[in-house]
DNA sequence: TCATTTCATTGGGGAACCCAACGACTTTTC
DNA sequence: GAAAAGTCGTTGGGTTCCCCAATGAAATGA
C-alpha cells in the first residue's frame, strides 16, 4: 500500500490514458490534414472510396463506422471540391455509386503522406519494435477485427 | 507488395485505431458511470478533488487537463448534488477551495469500482502481462508524463 | 501607484458521435 | 400484381468532448 501520487487514480485508468493518447493523435493528424484543407473524416472517406469504388453510400458508411447522416455532409464537401463523384446506380436506383476523381486520388496521396508523418510523430517515443507490439495490442482492444 | 485488403490504409493507422479503442473505452466507462448518474468528467473531477482538496478550481483544471469554462459547469452539478463544496479561500479571495463531502467520497468509491470493471472489460482481450506492457506504451505516447 | 498576472465565470464555437423519421425505391410474399 | 417489409439517401434533431476570448475581482511586483 505505497502512498499513491496525486491524481494516480484517474491517470492510471486505461480508458483515461487511451483518451489522452487518442486526443493527441487526433490533434496531430488534424493539423497535418489542415494543410490540404481536409478534416479527418474527409481523408477517411476518400481512402475508403478508393478501396471500394464504385460503392454505395450505405456500404461506405458501414465500412468505416460513420453515420449515414454525417456521410452525406462529407460527400457533399468532397463532391463540391471535385474529389469524388456520385453517379446513380442503374441496377438499383436507390443507390449512389461513389467513385474517386483523378484530383481526389492525387489529394488522397498527399493526405496519406501527411497522416503517416503525423503518426510517426505520435509514435516517436517508441522504438520500431515497440510500435509493432503496440499496434498488435491496439487492434485487439479496438474491436476492429470483428 | 502484397495486395492490401480493402480499407487497410485507414485501419492500420495508429491514430485511427487509437481513436476506435478510445471510443470503445469511453462508451464502456460512460455506461458504467450512468448507473450512478454521473458523466466521465464528473468522476474525473471528483477523483481529482479527493486527491488535491482543498484545491482552487484553476489548479484542478490544470491537473486533469480540463478547460476552466467546462469545470465551472461540472462543479455546479457536483455541488448541487451535494458531492462537493466550494469555500472562499481566506488567503486568496479570488480562489475557491474545492473539497469533497462525505456523500461525494462514498459516490466516488462506487464510481471507481464501476470504472475499474469497465476497464477490465476493455482490456479483456489482453493477458495481465500484456496489460502492463500496453499501459507502459500508452503512458509514453499520451504525453501525460510531462 | 500602476502594470501585470491570476482567479472564477460567462460567452461562443468546432468536431466527433449517435438516433429518429422521411420519400424514393427495391425485394419479398401472398 | 399488389401489399408488406426492407433499404437507400437525405434531413432533422441531439450529446459529448475540446478549445479560445473576454470580463470583473483580487493578488502581486515594480
Amino acid at each position: 500500500m505505497a502512498a499513491e501520487p496525486p491524481l494516480a487514480a484517474i491517470r492510471s485508468l486505461p480508458s483515461w490514458l487511451l483518451g489522452r493518447a487518442a486526443a493527441r493523435g487526433r490533434a496531430l493528424v488534424a493539423e497535418a490534414l489542415a494543410a490540404e484543407g481536409l478534416k479527418m473524416w474527409h481523408h477517411v472517406v476518400l481512402s475508403a472510396v478508393r478501396d471500394l469504388a464504385p460503392v454505395a453510400q450505405a456500404d461506405l458508411g458501414r465500412g468505416i463506422g460513420l453515420d449515414p447522416k454525417d456521410l452525406v455532409g462529407i460527400l457533399n464537401d468532397l463532391q463540391s471540391a471535385g474529389l469524388v463523384v456520385r453517379a446513380p446506380d442503374p441496377r438499383d436506383r436507390r443507390k449512389n455509386a461513389v467513385s474517386l476523381t483523378p484530383d481526389g486520388g492525387r489529394l488522397l496521396d498527399r493526405c496519406e503522406k501527411a497522416a503517416h508523418q503525423a503518426n510517426d510523430t505520435l509514435l516517436a517515443p517508441l522504438s520500431a519494435d515497440e510500435r509493432d507490439r503496440f499496434m498488435d495490442l491496439l487492434i485487439r482492444i479496438s474491436g476492429t477485427e470483428g
